[in-house]
RNA sequence: CGGGGCGUGGCUCAGCCUGGUAGAGCGCACGGUUCGGGACCGUGAGGUCGGAGGUUCGAAUCCUCUCGCCCCGACCA
C-alpha cells in the first residue's frame, strides 16, 4: 500500500477519552475509531491486524480437526428459552422484538444454536466427535464497557463447540482445545498464563481463563512462580502457616467489651485478641433455590471474605450482606458484637433457620474470641469445633500476596493482573440435556451429548498485544499481527534517486510476498519516522542520502537499532527477518 | 445501578468563579523558505460553545431538566 492514499489517521496527542495504554495507543495508531460507549470501529490497520489474527485462529482450528461454520447473530427468544438462559440471564443481553411481536435477541454467545444444530442432525455416536467452531460478532450489553476494546458490547469472538459421546472424548477434546489456545497466544506474541476459574453461570464442571499479564486487566490473578500454580482470586487458595492455640478455657467465657465494634478495637483493648485469634462473623442473605436465607460466615479476622466464593460453596444464585435491622431481629445485637456461639439458637427463637458456614483456615483453632451475640460483650476461650455448629467448612477468604502456595513447599504467591483472552468450559450436558440433543451409543442407548465450549475475543488478543508490547512511541507489532511487515520510508519525495529505490524497493519486497507500506507522502523524514514508529510495523526501511552509495537503512522497530544494508540484499533480509520474527 | 469528572472549530485545551456576543496550539488550504526524529514565515477557511427550557436589556458563562462520553464501585454468558 502507498501510505499517500492509504487511510492511516495519526494522532500526535492522545485523546482525552482514553485512559489506558492500550486505548492511547490504537486511537493515536489510527487502528480504531469510536462511534458510542463499548462500541468501535476498525479502520483499515487495525482490520487487517483482524484479519491477521483471525487467521492463526483458522489455522489452529482447523489443525484439531474444526470445521468452520458462520452462524447467525439474531436469535429467536425460543432456543434461549429451552437452555433456561432467557431468563437467567438478565440485562446483559440484547433483546428485541421482530415485526410480529416476537421475542428475539442478538447472540452474546452461541451455545444455544449449535446445540440446535446438533440435536437435529446427529443421531449417532459413529457422527461424533465434532468439532464446530465460527469467528463472529457477539453482542453483550455490557453493565461498564471501559478501556477501549477491553471491555465492549459488540466484538469479533472466535467461538469454538465440541460434541462428545462421552465424558473421556470430552477431556480429550478439552485438551485439544487447551494445547491450540496455547499456540494461539503464543504466536501473537502475548505472554499468557493458564488459570482455574469459576464456571459461574455458563455452566460445567471445569473451565480454564487464559490470562495476559497487564495492569489494565480487570481480574486478579494468584500464581506460585515456584511450581506455576494459577488461579483467578475467585478461585484460588493458599496454604496457611499452622496456627498454634494454647488450649485456653474448658468453656467459653463471656466478658464485657463496651464501646468495642470492630475487629481492630478488640485488638487494643485490654483483655482482647490479636485479629488472627479473633472469629469474624459476618451475617449474609443467600438466594438458595430461590429463597433468601440467613448465613452466619466466619472468618478468621485478620481474612476478607470473597462473596463470590461465598456464593458458589452455598450454590447460591446471590448473596449480600444483611441490613443492620435484619441482623438485630436475627441475632439480637448488633454487627460489632456478634458470633457463632449460641447462634443458632438464638435464630430458633427469632423463627429462622440460621446456616453457619466457616473458611477452613478456622479448622481445629482454639481459644478464639469472637462476639457473644449481645451488645458490649465477646466470648474467649472459643475452641471452634467444639463450641459452634459448624455446618461446613470451605475456602472463603481472599488470597493475599505473599500466602504459601497450596500446591508447591516452599512456593509464595503473587497477586497481579491480568486480562481474560480466552476462556474454555467444559460443559458437560448442560445444554443437551436441557434441549434434547441426544445420540445412540453402540449398545443402542440414549445419551446426551457432552459438550464443550471455548472462546477466545479478536479485540481482546489485539489489545492484549499493544499493552504488552509498546514504549513511549508508539506501538510494537508482532510480526504475526503487523498490519505490515515492513514500512518503506522514502525521506525526500523531491529527490528522484530516492524516489526511484523506494519504488523499486516497494515492488520487490511485494513480490517476495511480503506486506509491505510505501511512505511515499510528502512530507519531512521526521515526521514519516514519528508515525512508522507509532503505528509499530516491525521494520523500516529507510531510504535516504547513502543510496548513492548502494545502501539504505534497516531499522528494528522493537530494537531501535538500524544497520546499513546493501540495496541488493535488503529483500532477502527482510524476509528472513519476517519469517524467523514472530 | 451508586459515586465522581467532562462536553467550546477535526484534535488537545483556555475562557465560565465575577454575564457584554468566542480564543490559543496542533491539524487543514494557499504562497514562500526548509528537508534524517512531529520545521519556519505569511495568508486563509472552519465553531447553533452537547440539547431543551428558564432568569436577564444581554447567557459559553447563572438556574432547571435532559442527552452523551470517561473514571471508580456494583455487575460481568
Amino acid at each position: 500500500m502507498r501510505w499517500s492514499n492509504y487511510f492511516i489517521p495519526t494522532l500526535r496527542e492522545d485523546p482525552a477519552d482514553a485512559e489506558v495504554i492500550s486505548h492511547k495507543l490504537l486511537l493515536r495508531a489510527g487502528v480504531i475509531r469510536q462511534l458510542s460507549a463499548g462500541i468501535y470501529s476498525l479502520l483499515p490497520l487495525g482490520q487487517r491486524i483482524a484479519l491477521k489474527v483471525m487467521q492463526i485462529l483458522r489455522e489452529e482450528m482447523n489443525a484439531i480437526g474444526g470445521q468452520e461454520f458462520y452462524l447467525p447473530a439474531l436469535h429467536p427468544a425460543e432456543i434461549w428459552q429451552e437452555s433456561g438462559r432467557w431468563d437467567a440471564i438478565g440485562d446483559e443481553m440484547f433483546r428485541l422484538k421482530d415485526r410480529k411481536n416476537t421475542d428475539m435477541c442478538l447472540g452474546m454467545t452461541h451455545e444455544e444454536v449449535f446445540t440446535a444444530i446438533a440435536r437435529n442432525e446427529i443421531r449417532s455416536y459413529k457422527q461424533l466427535p465434532q468439532v464446530w467452531y465460527q469467528i463472529q460478532i457477539k453482542f453483550r450489553d455490557e453493565a461498564r464497557p471501559k478501556s477501549g476494546l477491553i471491555r465492549v458490547r459488540s466484538f469479533i469472538m472466535k467461538d469454538a463447540y465440541t460434541f462428545d459421546v462421552d465424558r473421556a472424548g470430552l477431556d480429550k477434546s478439552f485438551m485439544d482445545q487447551r494445547e491450540a489456545y496455547k499456540k494461539i497466544f503464543t504466536r501473537c506474541g502475548i505472554k499468557f498464563l493458564i488459570v482455574e476459574a469459576s464456571s459461574g453461570a455458563m455452566g460445567g464442571s471445569e473451565s480454564d481463563e487464559f490470562m495476559a499479564r497487564t495492569p489494565a486487566g480487570e481480574d486478579l490473578i494468584v500464581s506460585c512462580p515456584s511450581c506455576g500454580y494459577a488461579a483467578n482470586l475467585e478461585k484460588a487458595t493458599s496454604r496457611l502457616t499452622a496456627m498454634p492455640d494454647e488450649a485456653g478455657l474448658p468453656a467459653p467465657e463471656e466478658f464485657p467489651t463496651p464501646g468495642v465494634r470492630t475487629i481492630e478495637d478488640l485488638v487494643t483493648f485490654p483483655g482482647g485478641a490479636e485479629a488472627s485469634r479473633q472469629i469474624k462473623s459476618l451475617v449474609y442473605i443467600a438466594t438458595i433455590g430461590g429463597d433468601p436465607r440467613p448465613v452466619l460466615v466466619l472468618m478468621r479476622g485478620d481474612h476478607q471474605l470473597h462473596e463470590t466464593k461465598l456464593g458458589d460453596a452455598l450454590g447460591s444464585t446471590a448473596v449480600r450482606p444483611a441490613h443492620p435491622e435484619e441482623i438485630r431481629e436475627l441475632l439480637g445485637a448488633s454487627a460489632g458484637s456478634l458470633g457463632g456461639v449460641g447462634a443458632k439458637d438464638k435464630a430458633r427463637a427469632a423463627k429462622m433457620d440460621l446456616r453457619i458456614i466457616a473458611d477452613s483456615s478456622l479448622k481445629g483453632r482454639r481459644n478464639m474470641t469472637t462476639g457473644a451475640n449481645k451488645d458490649d460483650h465477646h466470648i474467649r476461650g472459643v475452641e471452634i469445633e467444639r463450641d459452634i455448629p459448624v455446618d461446613s467448612w470451605h475456602e472463603l477468604r481472599i488470597v493475599e500476596s505473599g500466602e504459601g502456595c497450596p500446591r508447591c513447599d516452599g512456593g509464595v504467591l503473587e497477586v497481579f493482573k491480568g486480562m481474560e483472552i480466552g476462556h474454555i468450559f467444559k460443559l458437560g450436558t448442560k445444554y443437551s440435556d436441557s434441549m434434547g440433543a441426544t445420540v445412540l451409543t453402540q449398545d443402542g442407548k440414549q445419551v446426551p451429548i457432552v459438550m464443550g465450549s471455548y472462546g477466545i475475543g479478536v479485540e481482546r488478543i489485539i489489545s492484549a498485544a499493544v499493552e504488552q508490547r509498546h514504549d513511549e512511541d508508539g506501538i510494537i507489532w508482532p510480526q504475526s499481527l503487523a498490519p505490515f511487515d515492513v514500512v518503506v520510508t522514502i525521506t525526500n519525495m523531491k529527490q528522484d534517486d530516492l524516489r526511484q529505490t523506494g519504488e523499486k524497493l516497494y515492488s520487490d519486497l511485494e513480490r517476495a510476498g511480503l506486506d509491505v507500506l510505501l511512505d511515499d507522502r510528502d512530507e519531512r523524514a521526521g515526521v514519516k519516522f514519528k508515525d512508522a514508529d507509532l503505528i509499530g510495523i516491525p521494520y523500516r526501511i529507510t531510504i535516504g542520502k547513502k543510496v548513492a552509495e548502494g545502501v539504505v537503512e534497516l531499522y528494528d522497530r522493537r530494537a531501535k537499532q538500524s544497520e546499513d544494508v546493501k540495496i541488493t540484499d535488503v529483500v532477502d533480509r527482510v524476509q528472513a527477518l519476517a519469517l524467523a520474527g514472530s
